[in-house]
DNA sequence: CGTTAGGGCTAGGGTTAC
DNA sequence: TGTAACCCTAGCCCTAAC
C-alpha cells in the first residue's frame, strides 16, 4: 500500500531530539511546524514523532537500569483499577537516567499554554538530556 | 498536567445517557446541574459531556466498516469479564443506527403531569437504563 | 461573560511488518 | 521472538459563533 514501512534516518531522529529539546515533549505539531525541522521531518506526521519518541525512550530505559518492568505485565488477575472519584497515584520515575523533558517544559510556571522560556534553565544539575542531536 | 486522563466510568456514561434522554442533546450544562446527575458527573464539565457524547455516537455508527476488520482481529484469548459487578442489560439491536434521544425526550411534549421524568428520576449509582444508545 | 459545536491534538493501547 | 513503525481512538484543548 502506501506505507512501505519508512525507517527513521539519523537526520530525522536528530531533528526530533533537537525539537524536543527546543519545544519540550508533547509539542509534536509545534516541532513539525518549526522551520528548523520541518524540512527534515516533512515526511513525518505528529503522531509519527510521538511514536518515535516513545520507541527511543523505551530502548533507552532498557539500556539503562530498568528491566523489571515487563515482568509486571500479563497478570492473570485483573489489574483493572477503575476508580470513580478516587485519583490513582502515579509514581514518577526517579531522576538519573530517564530522559524526561516534560518537567523541563512545564517548569516554566505557566501551566497552560506557556512558552518555552527558560527551557535550558533547568538543564544543568541533573543533566539527563545530553544525547540531543548526536551531532548536527 | 494534574489530570493523567480521566477515563469515563460506566456510571458516568449511564448518567450522561440518562441526562440526554431527559433533557435532550446539547443541554450539557442543564444535565450537569440536574440533581439526578450532578453527583455522578461532578468531576465533569459541560464540555466533557459534549465530547463524551460525541465519542459515544461515533462508536455507535460503527458497523459500516472496520467492525468486521477488528472483529476478526479480536484476540483468541480474552477472558475479560471483569466488570465492576454491575451487570449491564444490553439491548441487542439488529439495526446499527444511532439512537436519537432527542425525539424521545421531546416526544412527551410538555409533560405537565406524569411525564417520563418520574421513570428517570430514580437514577442512582446502579446502571439501569442502558436500553437506548447501547447498540451492537 | 457563558455555552455549545466542531476541529485538532496528544497519550496510550493495539497491530502490522520486518 | 522481539522490535520498530504504524494504526485507532478516548479524552482534552482551542477557537469560532451565538
Amino acid at each position: 500500500m502506501g506505507a512501505p514501512k519508512q525507517k527513521w534516518t539519523a537526520e530525522e531522529e536528530a531533528a526530533l531530539k533537537a525539537g524536543v529539546l527546543k519545544h519540550g515533549t508533547g509539542k509534536w505539531r509545534t516541532i513539525l511546524m518549526d522551520p528548523d525541522f520541518s524540512a527534515v521531518l516533512s515526511l513525518r506526521s505528529n503522531v509519527d514523532l510521538k511514536d518515535k519518541w516513545r520507541n527511543i525512550n523505551v530502548t533507552a530505559i532498557w539500556g539503562s537500569r530498568q528491566k523489571a518492568k515487563l515482568a509486571l505485565k500479563r497478570s492473570p488477575l485483573t489489574p483493572k483499577h477503575e476508580e470513580n472519584g478516587k485519583a490513582l497515584s502515579v509514581v514518577v520515575q526517579s531522576n538519573e537516567e530517564v530522559v524526561d523533558a516534560k518537567p523541563l517544559a512545564m517548569a516554566s510556571g505557566t501551566p497552560r499554554n506557556g512558552g518555552p522560556k527558560d527551557l535550558l534553565a533547568r538543564l544543568d544539575g541533573s543533566t539527563q538530556m545530553i544525547l540531543a542531536v548526536c551531532s548536527s
